[in-house]
Formats: structure tokens, sequence, C-alpha cells
DNA sequence: ATTCATGCAAATACTTTGCATCAGC
DNA sequence: GCTGATGCAAAGTATTTGCATGAAT
């Protein structure tokens, strides 16, 4: 696969898809960010300077932004998805439940378990796509390790 | 803490709550099968003979049963909360994206990586309150290893 | 009688879709 | 000019909430 981080109107022409302002746009809105983002906090950014960028036009280009390789997504502990660059590997998140806060994580810790799954079940693992939720250091040191009825 | 679902009225009052049809219909529904069930389940379930039982009513009894400790809850890979009695114990899912189905595992299989996040990232994961997602063996058989960009 | 629980409708958040118009190529 | 892309509004799904009425204790 080609980068097309690099040259997205001819990965989008090879597709027989077009570029536009709203896609290049939305490309830069992920790009200048090391992290993750939502397609909200995209919009928003987009709004800033267009403001009649519409939200569907966000959703439906990361969509072909997905399909081209370009970007991938993960899922937070509330289910939103968080889009980040595909150029920057995979990753796992450790998201707290309670403070929100992500932290990420190199895939190579979650191999082993990775492997097993395989081994004994067969089952291949989505191993970046979700996050891993819990508490944090700076939230469990509050206490919150025993409160919840679903803290398990 | 009492077993709550031999005596779920006493457990109740115990808070100041009250006993009802509909809760008790509602409890009922989730012990009457071994598994996982959704709200909606449970409500198309309860509403089989009771018509007029609202989805909001079951909800509510869904919380109220959480805090009391009767059920959990598991979030599966579209995010949709899936209900289970508490007496089955910690239990890990693995759901199939690509067919849906569900299968169980012991908590064992996970606890070497939420040992290594507790010691080295000071992270205490809920191990059990999200399913772990990919494609099943049955799936994977069919090609649906690479076709999708993130399927990683 | 008091206070909690319910039904109903409306609101929320995220995401998708139908459709007429617009704009890349 | 052909066909894909956009804006807008509306729909969809899962869940929550306000409120008046109704029922358990």
């Amino acid at each position: 696969m080609v980068d097309p981080t690099l040259d997205l109107p001819a990965a989008l022409r090879a597709r027989g898809l077009r570029m536009t302002p709203q896609r290049q746009l939305i490309l830069e809105a992920i790009t200048s960010l090391s992290g993750h983002i939502s397609a909200d906090a995209v919009h928003r950014r987009v709004v800033e300077q267009f403001p009649n960028v519409n939200i569907s036009t966000v959703y439906r280009t990361l969509e072909v932004l997905q399909d081209l390789g370009v970007v991938n997504h993960t899922h937070f502990h509330d289910g939103v998805a968080q889009y980040h660059l595909a150029s920057e590997g995979l990753h796992q998140h450790l998201v707290c439940r309670e403070c929100g806060s992500a932290r990420e994580l190199d895939v190579r810790v979650v191999q082993p378990l990775a492997e097993t799954l395989k081994q004994e079940y067969g089952f291949e693992a989505d191993i970046a796509h979700f996050a891993i939720v819990g508490l944090c250091a700076g939230c469990s040191h509050k206490g919150g390790q025993t409160s919840h009825s679903h803290g398990a």
C-alpha cells in the first residue's frame, strides 16, 4: 500500500474518488495531532475556519480515509470512535474510566494474550481496535478500586 | 454481601426500596438465562406477558440490580451492555465482529496481562467489563483476516 | 400517608442515510 | 457533462431524564 498521506489526491483518483477542500482539511486535522481524535473533535477543528462543513461530511471522509488505509480508529471506554493516522502504527490504549485519560501502549504488551487466544481458541483478536479500560494509577490512588459494582 | 438472588425483596427493603412485579419479572428474565442479555432483550421478554412494562423501567431496574450486586454488565463489540447474574462470577467474553457470537472464557486467561498492566503501569484493568473483540475460528476460516483496514 | 416506582414522552449522544444541489475531473 | 461529494434534515440506536400518576410499605 502506497503511503497515501503524501499523495491523497492520487490515492483517491486511483479509486475513482475526488480530492476536495473538505477532505484535505479533515486529514490535516488528524495529521496535526500526534494522538487520537473523535469525529466530533475533527469537525469542531474544521468548523473553526470553515463553518459550513457538515459533520456528516466528516464521518463520510473518515470512512474513505479508513478504506484507503490512511487512518484507523479505536473505541474508547464510552464507545466513541477515536481516529489516528495509520502511519503511526498499531498501539494499544489504556483508558481510565474515571478521568478519561488515555495512554498509549506498545502492542507487544498484549501480544502474549493474543497468542494464547489464537492458539487455544482459534480466536483472532482485534488487538488495537478496542481500548483496555480501567483505572489509571492516579485515580486508583483515590480509592476507586472497590466502590463500583462493575469495577470487575 | 448477602446473595440477593434469593431474597430480592429483603435486599431492596434494606435500602428503603420496594419490590414490584416489574422488578421480579426483569430479574426472572435474566435468571432464566445461563448467559448474557441486553436491556432490550430483557424488555422484549417481559413484554411478551406484560405488554405495558416500559423500557425505561427495565433500564432503571437493571441499574438497581447492579447496585445491589445481583447483576453485572459487560460491553460487547457494538458497545451494547449485556447483563448477567453476578452469582455466575467473573468471566471474559470473546465476541466475533463478523457473526456476533460470544464465547465465555475464564478470567484466568487474561490475568497475566492484568498483572503486567498493574505492575508496570499502575493500571487497574476492568478485566471483565469489556469483551475482547475479534474474529472467531469459524469466521477467520472464511478469509476475514486481511480484508479489513481496522482488522488489526 | 409517604415516598418510591412506573409509564410516557422527550431529550441525549453518536452515527448513518435520503435527497437535491454542487463541484471535481 | 458525468458522477462523485456536500449540506441539510431526518432517521436510527442505545440510553437517560422530567414529570405526573400510581402503587408498595
